[in-house]
DNA sequence: CGAATTATTATGTATATACATGTTCCTCCA
DNA sequence: TGGAGGAACATGTATATACATAATAATTCG
């Protein structure tokens, strides 16, 4: 990863485009040169330098537009990543003893805002469940969350009282697309409650949906204390780390 | 973009075996077909088959080991894209107007905690900026802004009364390296009155570091009411839209 | 029997080649 | 003059081939 150097033509002529393109010398716009001129300046064929334009094209550091060559794209939207680990890892990345609790679980055909938050259409069972994640003594993070039992019925037969709910999921549909809604909210007389946070305190929030290949699979959303926890993304030109 | 159907090779086989992969029939762990078994199954030679597996590696979806060959990745960490547009973009994709004020400007030595918010170690001047975004009467967002001086001389040269530092910096500095926290906090006295929204009242807060290739470029902190303001975030497997 | 050596295997990288495809530009003819 | 048609061009895709590299399996020898 600290990548001593990976000698590879590849990767050489890769890093010193990419270098001009975020050094500036070669600034949006800008077309470079075709794909044959960069084959006889690097000293490779035309397949080579092809990867290496397909790559940055990928990575959205040029545009390729045929006959008239390749250009450096415009950077429109920043566009960062945000790593989400599980709670779980989340707190003992901060050295502190986890420990997970079921507050509730109720099974129950979905309400209209349940089918709002799973985006259903139609009738379908439903799993409500209410957790809370501790970090040493303290409240770290209110869960609820509803699972679709349409996609995912064999959530049936678990009740989730010793492991989290998301974990379980991630065995049971491992790729999944998923949308993320994260905002603040001063917290209410049942959330100041059970995070023990005084009333009004602010929190951070994330809802999750999630899909799998089969439809909707569930809906969570966490609250956090929001003087105890931040989320971290990053953004690299090339992409990579 | 709403893809027709590329009708490639390429693009049968990687969607193929990308289905296969989020649908679970090929499960995390799971060892997938050599290169050369690949290339007779779809008909196509090794190189195609290569290219295939190369591109679902770099998106994440499977590891190889040579010798060993290639396996279904396990999820580790949900990594979702997080689009950062301009406040300007934000504003009017609500359809409100926009409104732009500079309310305070200092150029001034680095003070410790300047140099803590942009990582510098040495001494170094910075222009100190505070700037309200409005959407139609009502203030949308509270901006402080520290810029070094020593990557980005130009900015010396201009006044920020008219347009946002946010898109003049883009100018300047097209591709850059970012790094985003992401918190709630309750407004004190001095956000509440700026926002115009009552004490303790939650925000959502984004600070931005930002480098480009000479160095720290600018730290600039966004200050959101939080009810009327949330973040969104994408996870599909593939990567693309 | 066990350690060192060698062979095998699957991926990694690079090349030369071929033809397809979408643009642009130029030419030629009505 | 203007527009249809085609040549030129740059990228896109695919193939066959070659050799490098890393990891494992097999073999050899002390």
């Amino acid at each position: 990863m600290t990548n001593g150097k990976e000698a590879t033509l590849h990767h050489r002529i890769l890093s010193d485009i990419e270098g001009r393109i975020v050094s500036g010398e070669w600034p949006p716009g800008y077309r470079l040169p075709f794909e044959v001129d960069l084959a006889v300046q690097y000293g490779c064929s035309r397949m080579t330098a092809n990867k290496v334009l397909t790559h940055l094209a990928r990575a959205g550091l040029i545009e390729r537009r045929k006959k008239s060559g390749s250009f450096v794209a415009q950077p429109a939207t920043q566009a960062a990543v945000l790593e989400i680990h599980s709670i779980e890892a989340e707190v003992r990345s901060l050295k502190l003893p986890y420990s997970y609790r079921l507050e509730k679980r109720f099974q129950r055909e979905a309400s209209p805002i349940d089918r709002q938050h799973l985006e259903l259409s139609g009738a379908a069972s439903v799993l409500d469940l209410v957790c809370l994640h501790h970090a040493g003594e303290r409240p770290f993070c209110l869960e609820e969350r509803l699972i679709n039992l349409a996609t995912v019925p064999e959530a049936t037969g678990e009740d989730f009282s010793k492991s989290a709910p998301g974990t379980w999921l991630i065995s049971q549909i491992p790729w999944s697309t998923a949308e993320h809604r994260i905002y603040a909210l001063s917290a209410d007389a049942q959330v100041s409650k059970t995070l023990d946070i005084p009333r009004g305190a602010a929190c951070l929030v994330i809802e999750r949906r999630t899909w799998g290949s089969n439809g909707p699979v569930t809906f969570v959303r966490f609250t956090y204390p929001g003087d105890r926890h931040a989320l971290v993304a990053r953004f690299t030109p090339g992409g990579e780390s």
